[in-house]
DNA sequence: AGGTAACCGAGACGGTACGTCACGTCTTTAC
DNA sequence: GTAAAGACGTGACGTACCGTCTCGGTTACCT
């Protein structure tokens, strides 16, 4: 779990158990995603309706209300279900590096074709506390939680200070990644990601202790 | 103008010329913003609807869209027009006790019951570059501008370290409270107003120099 | 199909094929019509409103502007709807009776609570090529192909003088019953309609031949 | 009076007394009938807008509202007004003549590019008795009364059967043009000009008495 | 000559209805 | 039992005109 920006889905688990009645549509699935994302191309998140889904998918409405609760979770499905987000980390000699790696897995998410689609989708959230809730558990806890993890240990062996709440420093260290995707992400640049995490790292210096 | 938060509205600038025509009615105007404030205490404002302003200011629809470009704009408008939120800032000694009480005063603001307001039309922004114009020239955009001028003041006269571009270094200051208004505002704490600002000034001291 | 004054609709045909998707309910269908017609006795065919309509109805707007192509096709349908005006035409002995019966059921049915109605009917159609067709197609057509019909029979087995143009003479009968209408309802009296369809009859009197 | 068919207004009739305050002005009478006059070749009476000939004729909408109760009377004015419309009837030998003289200069004022206005002023009488008043005072009446009183001579002096009563007869001889104009305008054809009027006038011929 | 009364244009006002769109639900037939 | 199709009631959208109002400014008559 930790190694990935993007969770995979459990919207659709395989029941080992054989269930009664036609079973769910693979093909209508896909299709459900795959639309999804081909109209993320053109509209918002916003902007974007489940009827639209349903009309390019040529699939039923009903069909998408039976599986997702709310549109939050089919474009947070759509968004894991693309190749490559998923890629696995490579081991980091020390915390830092670990950190450093992550921040430069986030900053390059951040700054695909994807990011207006995670910026809108932080944004569904703050309207609504189901979207909210799929897009901590799909997207930001696991970030959140693996960035915590690495800065706990480097606590815990004395790579870091460990006067300061991991907390506090998994805000500030996403927290302007996440404003600039936001504010002005036009200055999402090669030079931001090569510069920004070692910058941020350094409030974990044990010289910065109070 | 960069010594508050919210700017004054110039939508109903005084027009010192004679206009032709009746003028526009400061009590329409007035009972717009008002409505639209209440309504913000029990709705979002992705949920807020022009229709509803219209009806709680028993104003017709037209004397809105007249007036305003979209619902951003009242909303921002409404923010605005608050009592209290043109508080100028207090002089500061240095450069340092400046961006503490800039920040002070945004986890304030930010704390308030305008919080998830202005979380929401940061987020309304995602989807419109309307939108996200009129909240970037509010809000935004004279916030980040007074940090960065007290930020460059600062390193011209060696209060801080000046091998760091200013525009990363308000992304590092204001990323993070930004990022916990809309990823876990219930950590706003009074706490983390006394703590965060010193701890993320930490990055301009000249001992973090490279 | 000759025989009625109101042509029963054709908007909801039963198909005998089953079709897919919800069928369309003949409750709300009932509603929008009883819904007009009421309407229909207190304000004028020009003040109704397919809002008001829905709303009397309990009816979403969308599902009257998903069957009926405007206004008037409503009022039409709704006015066809009545019981009573598809009774059927009692037969005649020779066609100046025919024209009689006919020019006798018009009056009834203009002099009736629906005659201001059909009034307003036709001025629509003044203004629209939608409506004008509708009102000629569902109520006027028929009943000048009817009226046209009798008068050529008449013409062919010598019962009318046939130097004259049958064109010219359904406006001839028609005309001063719509124009007494429209100019001076309050003189559609009995003894109007006892006197008229004789009187104007005349002009196909063989000694009325040029 | 009876021997137009159009009445000139006596909206502006020339107060005698002299009046305090500023005059009238002529000039934006003109021109507000003068647009109305321009607009009604592209678009109906019905869908034309108090507005767009405010905006047409560089008026106040206020300045039509003090003359003129409505739309129908604005658009009875500027049809009045047009050249030619006010020509007097030539004088005629008999009644009979008189009235096929009448016959004509309706079908061919109905026949001109006045045609469709006249016959949606008519329509929109049919849903407000103010318009429907108008329509009658300055159109329909004059007609009919003119008809009426050729009639009633004629009747005096023996050129026409004397048992019909005149108001019937009136709307026999004017109904089918209205009803033609309304439900079937292209057959308004020269044709019809010629053939009709004699046609219709058999209804008084002495011998078609009962 | 100045006052005053009615006019003028411009355009904002509170309303109503428009026709459209998407919502989330419901009700069919088909597989 | 799921799928597609598509109708349902709901409610908001942004626009167009309605008829009224409120301005500054104009043009006449009447002291």
């Amino acid at each position: 779990m930790a190694d990935t920006a993007l969770q995979n889905d459990d919207f659709y688990e395989e029941d080992l158990k054989a269930r009664k009645g036609r079973p769910r549509s693979e093909k209508s699935r896909k299709a459900i995603l795959n639309a999804t994302n081909k109209l993320l191309l053109q509209t918002s998140v916003q902007e974007l309706s489940i009827e639209s889904i349903a009309k390019k998918a040529k699939v039923g409405k009903t069909t998408i209300y039976r599986w997702w609760p709310n549109k939050t979770a089919v474009v947070m499905e759509a968004l894991a279900s693309q190749p490559g987000l998923q890629s696995p980390m490579p081991t980091a000699n020390n915390h830092r590096e670990a950190i450093i790696m992550q921040l430069d897995k986030l900053i390059r998410l951040v700054d695909s074709h994807n990011g207006q689609t995670i910026a809108q989708l932080f944004s569904e959230a703050q309207a609504s506390s189901d979207s909210l809730k799929i897009f901590k558990d799909n997207l930001l806890e696991p970030l959140m939680d693996a960035m915590r993890y690495s800065i706990e240990e480097g606590q815990r062996n004395g790579e870091f200070r460990n006067d300061i709440d991991s907390t506090i420093v998994v805000d500030i260290l996403c927290g302007p990644v996440f404003f600039r995707l936001m504010a002005h992400p036009k200055d999402l640049t090669d030079e931001f990601r090569e510069d920004y995490p070692s910058e941020a790292l350094k409030i974990l210096s044990p010289d910065n202790a109070n």
